[in-house]
DNA sequence: AATAAAAATTGACAATTGTCAATTTTGTTT
DNA sequence: AAACAAAATTGACAATTGTCAATTTTTATT
């Protein structure tokens, strides 16, 4: 099978681009800049959405802590990324925690003015299907993959989507820093920590990845690239 | 943390409700009848939707196959829910396969229809954008759950989903018989068959569930409940 | 550059889970 | 009810993964 990481990582799309000249405006007008420091939390798990976030830089973590304390991290959103939407058009608590996992810079939709625009706009519903639609489809793909395979496998995959995620540009002959701590790549693999090093101590071995301090540099994206197909 | 089965099962709510008269007279003249044996294919992961499918009768599973030939069961719907609809609107093949789990009746609303009276309906988009947001919550809470716990305390909610799933109505005094095989319920789990069995023959033995031949009936459904609330 | 604190890594071992080959039970058909 | 096929269960063992404690490396601070 043919492997596409758009099975793993929904490609940004931005969200008011279908508005009106009016509705964008009011968009414009209504709009809040904020800023959060590496480790600060946007929203928390079971509160209720306050609005939209749409990333103008940085990363956010989306997790949820169990009983352990441990992080099971869902996805990671980047700059042009928008979320917290979902449990607002639902009207049910956030199911997860968001926090900035560098310095992040936001453009905040608030829930009322979002609402409205929804209310008047013949394309934002249908625009957020089509999003939510597709984020769907990245998720019964992670989940199912993640739930058969090995720790091994997961990290291979993992390493795939993080790369994407870090990637600076479009460009993708240059390499990437995979700028991300142990802790939480081990929640996003969902496993111990421990493991987590041991499965990348022998992708370094194999010269599969490399690292600088402790930063992540895919070597032989190929390699990769097949153990996930043959999965 | 309270535990609520609704985190991990959606009702299902009723996907025509909000029409109008015109509407709902197209759809009822538009809507087809299918039937399905056991074991009988729906859609084929990778093939486009042709429609949206309302179950009326039985029980559809919807899995992922990995390149062992191991399903990856990701929901199983029951009379009342409605699915295919996703692809169809993200204009994406489908990511999964839906099989008939028994003998099973729908309505067929073909994909022209549908797209037909979206476009027409104000309320229709709305209501698939907050049954798509619902749907993805139960989504994170099963997939958080299931990347972070042991096969036994996956067994543990899987018997309390799947019991609301096998449940006939909504009196939940009567017991269920959970008529499930144990290659699907160690699909919907994620673990290896013999593995499975040895977690039922751990329940069996501590009389938290017994079987009637190979349907499965919880006894202590407070024992299940505590397990999933502490872990 | 030296130092301290935090993060990452490794080792040793235990616990969990998967695999393969029997064996038993269940369901179906005659 | 007997006989067969399919499904479920068990046993034995190997492989994978998690835990805890120690050590090393990296990062931040002076």
């Amino acid at each position: 099978m043919e492997f596409n990481i758009e099975k793993y990582h929904l490609k940004s799309s931005s969200l008011f681009d279908s508005l009106s000249y009016e509705e964008s405006l009011l968009v414009k007008n209504g709009i809040v800049r904020k800023e959060y420091l590496k480790g600060e939390c946007l929203f928390k798990e079971h509160s209720f959405s306050k609005g939209v976030y749409i990333i103008k830089k940085g990363k956010v973590k989306i997790f949820q802590t169990n009983s352990d304390g441990k992080e099971g991290i869902v996805y990671i959103y980047k700059k042009g990324d928008y979320f917290g939407y979902r449990p607002l058009l639902a009207e049910e608590p956030h199911p997860v925690s968001a926090v900035a996992m560098d310095n992040v810079i936001v453009s905040f939709v608030p829930k009322e003015l979002f609402l409205e625009i929804l209310e008047s706009s013949t394309t934002l519903a249908k625009e957020l299907i089509v999003n939510l639609s597709k984020e769907f489809s990245v998720w019964i793909n992670k989940m199912t993959i993640f739930s058969q395979h090995s720790v091994k496998d997961k990290v291979a995959l993992s390493l795939l989507i993080l790369n994407k995620v870090y990637q600076r540009n479009e460009d993708s002959s240059k390499s990437v820093f995979i700028s991300i701590n142990r802790d939480d790549f081990a929640g996003f693999v969902g496993t111990a920590k421990e493991t987590l090093v041991r499965m990348l101590r022998i992708f370094k071995d194999e010269k599969i990845i490399t690292t600088k301090g402790t930063k992540i540099i895919i070597l032989k994206h190929r390699v990769l690239l097949n153990m996930v197909e043959n999965m």
